[in-house]
DNA sequence: CTCCATTCGGCAAACGTTTGCAACAGATTA
DNA sequence: TAATCTGTTGCAAACGTTTGCCGAATGGAG
């Protein structure tokens, strides 16, 4: 049914070696049997049979990239910066989804590890004993998670918490609350430290409120507990959480920025359309799936495992303002402005 | 390196054949002998190779799934249904990104379809005549078209461009605008259609406005163009457009709905994040997800080519109000309360 | 003219499965 | 008792490539 290399060889009158070669190994044959070979091929609409190439170079030109949830917003980008670039370097991406599920997590892990040159497990759910485990099957390289000696691409999230809690400081907060994400999430940890060493180091306080759900219902329903804090602005895990507090406040009729500011992190596409628009922490998450896919397709090449941690960029918009101790005058801009120099 | 059937073979003391059939035909073995085999397979680790039986059976159990942008709020839920269906059934997922370009789309097909046993397309950007050229290299199911001959699963979305202009109209709006989506979308002209007979058959005048790129700076873009007109309700072509539309109009100080009433379409989940929250026709991109797997591993049994059509269902929220001949003390939810009578 | 190096292309084995065919044993039927 | 059937297993070919090895052809050097 399907044309194959047979009939190729065949057209053009060489061995099927020769095709072969012709796609695999261009300098090794002559330019003009070369263009020839091309030639008929695309005449005949040959495309080599991947199944075949991997089976005898046990090279499947495919990765695979689990995450959490695919509809959770934060991934979409992430996906599709890593499918584009991957498809490039011609390979193809399988994508999987764990629902939030370690269980889940590993099993796809093993049911993908013969069926791909690699995979990209994105915030993973798993301990990290089993992500090592895993690694011995299939070549890994881990986002948003640091674990010794595996490669992983991770966003530098304590600065980004510096910025944003140096940010409020600057405004004239002195007591801060930080919205916790989810138990295991590493980001979650990284965020909270950082968090409180700014905070100390400005002379401010930090509420830790959480555990949490990373999603917009958990924020709503801490509404209370951070309006009990007396506190006059919030750090939340990820947007998604601080959308929900933002509008959770202003159902009660609390304003934001006026009353409490609110900074969230990711920088997902709904908060810029939300009112107010919110001041967030930008995650280079796309710029995250290139970089992974790069470091997962260089690993054959030599075991070299780095770690590349990508800039996170805090950006201002107006869910931050002027706190009780802030200078005279001061906006968010305005201070934003003046911290840079 | 990996495990073989050859291992298990040995490792049994059977042959080959006798452990290939444990896994595609058990059936054909002795009970006894299944139980043993599938012993040492287990605590060899053996899982078969899915390459060498793609490559011997002709199906690599695999499916491609196309996507004009996976970044777009409205595909996440589709794919991540189709994903976790096509897994239930033992298939994995490629997922790819045209990125609303058919040139890419058209080179895709090509480039998956040997390595897939189908392809769900997802709102296509290429044209009929591309698609069905397409069809003859790789089994298809569209998503979000209606092609004469192919299978297809489609959202009802005349039925809910219907319920939403009726419920504007039930609320005393006389004068609509309709935001047109993009040229190409078969959606966008169904929607069309819809709202345009639904306004006659309701005495109201729907004025179409656009095309328009189907994001949310193209509904902030086309908010003086939608005042120009006078009307005092909007129905857009998607969520995005609607909310970009909405926080435009609040930032000019137009109220929502007390002057304008907006209605989205899709049901994104940022729609319920925006104040105020967004009325929406909602579409089962899950089901269709799961509907259009369902439709592609089927076709390989018969040849029939079934078009499926899923119910959307309107979603009254508070971005929808009583418009200028409303009767007396008109709410949204009442109305909607009374027409479901 | 001979020899050697180089370039090119053919040959055939190998990758890990599936599957039609045949062999065999035991059970059933005539 | 012979013939037939059924259930279970082994044998070997086939799927479409890649690649190590070898021989043929070519060209340059001596």
């Amino acid at each position: 049914m399907a044309v194959t290399i047979r009939d190729v060889a065949k057209a053009s009158g060489v061995h099927i070696s020769t095709v072969s070669r012709t796609f695999s190994a261009p300098h090794l044959v002559n330019p003009e049997t070369r263009t020839r070979v091309l030639a008929t091929a695309e005449q005949l609409g040959y495309r080599p049979n991947r199944a075949a190439r991997a089976l005898i170079t046990g090279r499947t030109h495919n990765i695979g990239l689990i995450v959490a949830d695919i509809a959770n917003p934060f991934f979409p980008p992430m996906i599709k910066a890593a499918e584009t670039h991957a498809r490039r370097r011609d390979y193809h991406v399988f994508v999987a989804d764990t629902d939030e599920d370690p269980v889940v997590e590993a099993d796809l892990v093993r049911a993908l590890a013969k069926q791909v040159d690699g995979i990209l497990l994105c915030s993973p759910r798993m301990s990290d004993d089993q992500i090592e485990l895993a690694r011995r099957e299939v070549p890994l390289v881990v986002v948003n998670r640091l674990i010794d000696g595996l490669p992983a691409v991770v966003m530098d999230v304590g600065t980004g918490a510096r910025s944003a809690v140096r940010h409020l400081v600057d405004l004239g907060h002195r007591h801060l609350v930080y919205l916790s994400g989810p138990r295991g999430s590493w980001t979650n940890r990284e965020i909270r430290k950082a968090a409180g060493a700014a905070a100390r180091a400005g002379g401010a306080e930090l509420t830790v409120l959480g555990p949490h759900q990373p999603i917009s219902s958990a924020g709503a329903d801490a509404a209370e507990a951070v309006l009990a804090t007396g506190a006059t602005a919030v750090l939340a895990y990820n947007d998604l959480m601080a959308i929900g507090l933002l509008q959770a406040l202003q159902d009660r009729g609390v304003a934001v920025p006026e009353r409490i500011s609110v900074v969230g992190f990711d920088d997902i596409a709904a908060g810029a359309l939300v009112r107010p628009t919110l001041t967030t922490v930008a995650n280079p998450t796309a710029a995250a799936g290139r970089a992974a896919v790069d470091m997962l397709l260089q690993q054959g090449d030599d075991g070299a495992t780095g770690q590349v941690t990508l800039r996170t960029d805090l950006v201002i918009r107006n869910s931050t303002g002027p706190g009780p101790y802030a200078p005279a005058g001061a906006t968010a801009t305005q201070v934003a402005a003046y911290a840079k120099e």
